[in-house]
DNA sequence: ATGGCTAGCCCGGCTAGA
C-alpha cells in the first residue's frame, strides 16, 4: 500500500519506540510528517512524569500515558480526545509492570499492549508471558463483546506464523515462535480479532523488528511481532496495512518499525 | 558457540530486550 492509496483513511499505528526519550526526535518527526490518527507506543522506558508531554502537545497531540521506571510503559496518542478505559487488566494480579492501556474515542476502543518478552521456553518469564495473555483474554471477556468496535495493537512478542519469521527452521520452537506462545496468542484472538496486516497481504518476509546486532536490518533478518488486530466490524473497514521500514533506516532507530493500518471510518 | 547492539540505571558494569 502506498501513500496515495490511504489518503482520507484513518491511520492507526503501533510502534515499540524502545525509550520514548531516546527516540524523541524520531517520534516528533513521525508525528509531523505522517500525522497518525491513533499512535500506540510501547516500551516508553520512563515514568509518566518523565514522558515528553509538552513536546508532543506542541504538535497538537494529546497522550494517555501509563509509565514505569526503567522498563515497559505504554501510551496512546491522538489529536482527538481519548477517554481512559483502563490500565492493565484490573484483575488484582501481583503484576506491577505497565504493559497495557485501553482508551475510548467515540464508539471505538483502542488497546495498546506490550506483551512480555518471555526470555526462553520454560523460564519463569515464559510462564508469566503465557499467563499474561490468558489474563488479557479474561479481561476482554469481562468487559467487552466481539461485536464492539475494538482495535487491539501492540508488540506481541510472538510471530503469528512461519511467514512472519526470516528463518522458520532455525527459529522453530524458539522464543517468539513456539507452539505454546502461538496457542496463547490464538486464545486472545479467538475472542474475535482479525490480524489486519493479513487482510490484504499474504506475503512472507515482512517484518517489524530486526536485531540491532549483525546487520540484521540490512539483510532483512527479522520477525513480524508488532500486530494490529480488529474486531470484525472494524476489520471490515480496514483498507490496507504497511510497515514503515524507513523509520528503521534512520540513525539511532528503535529496533522496531511502526506498523500502520488504514481504516475507512 | 550465548556473543554480536542499545537503553536505563546510577555513574562502569549490571539487567533486559528479542
Amino acid at each position: 500500500m502506498n501513500k496515495t492509496e490511504y489518503s482520507g483513511l484513518k491511520k492507526i499505528v503501533s510502534w515499540n519506540v524502545n525509550s520514548v526519550n531516546a527516540r524523541l526526535p524520531h517520534l516528533l518527526d513521525y508525528l509531523r510528517t505522517e500525522q497518525p490518527d491513533i499512535l500506540c507506543l510501547q516500551e516508553l522506558k520512563c515514568m509518566t512524569e518523565k514522558y515528553p508531554k509538552a513536546d508532543i502537545e506542541a504538535l497538537g497531540y494529546g497522550s494517555q500515558v501509563f509509565g514505569q521506571k526503567a522498563y515497559n510503559g505504554v501510551a496512546i496518542l491522538s489529536k482527538s480526545p481519548l477517554e481512559l478505559v483502563s490500565e492493565n487488566f484490573e484483575d488484582n494480579a501481583a503484576d506491577v509492570s505497565a504493559r497495557f492501556i485501553a482508551c475510548r474515542q467515540n464508539d471505538v476502543v483502542f488497546m495498546c499492549a506490550y506483551v512480555p518478552n518471555g526470555q526462553s521456553l520454560g523460564s519463569e518469564k515464559f510462564l508469566f508471558k503465557l499467563d499474561w495473555l490468558h489474563r488479557m483474554r479474561k479481561y476482554l471477556e469481562a468487559k467487552f463483546s466481539p461485536r464492539d468496535k475494538i482495535v487491539l495493537v501492540g508488540d506481541f512478542n510472538i510471530a503469528p506464523d512461519d511467514r512472519d519469521v526470516y528463518d522458520p527452521v532455525g527459529w522453530k520452537e524458539h522464543i517468539h515462535c513456539s507452539a505454546q506462545e502461538r496457542e496463547s496468542l490464538s486464545l486472545v484472538t479467538r475472542f474475535g480479532f482479525i490480524d489486519t496486516f493479513r487482510i490484504h497481504n499474504q506475503k512472507n518476509g515482512q517484518f517489524s523488528w530486526w536485531d540491532y546486532r549483525d546487520g540484521s536490518f540490512l539483510e532483512n533478518r527479522g520477525l513480524r511481532i508488532d500486530l494490529i488486530f480488529a474486531t470484525p466490524s472494524m476489520a471490515l473497514k480496514c483498507k490496507g496495512s504497511r510497515i514503515a521500514f524507513e523509520q528503521r533506516s534512520k540513525e539511532r532507530p528503535s529496533d522496531h518499525a511502526p506498523v500502520e493500518s488504514f481504516f475507512d471510518i
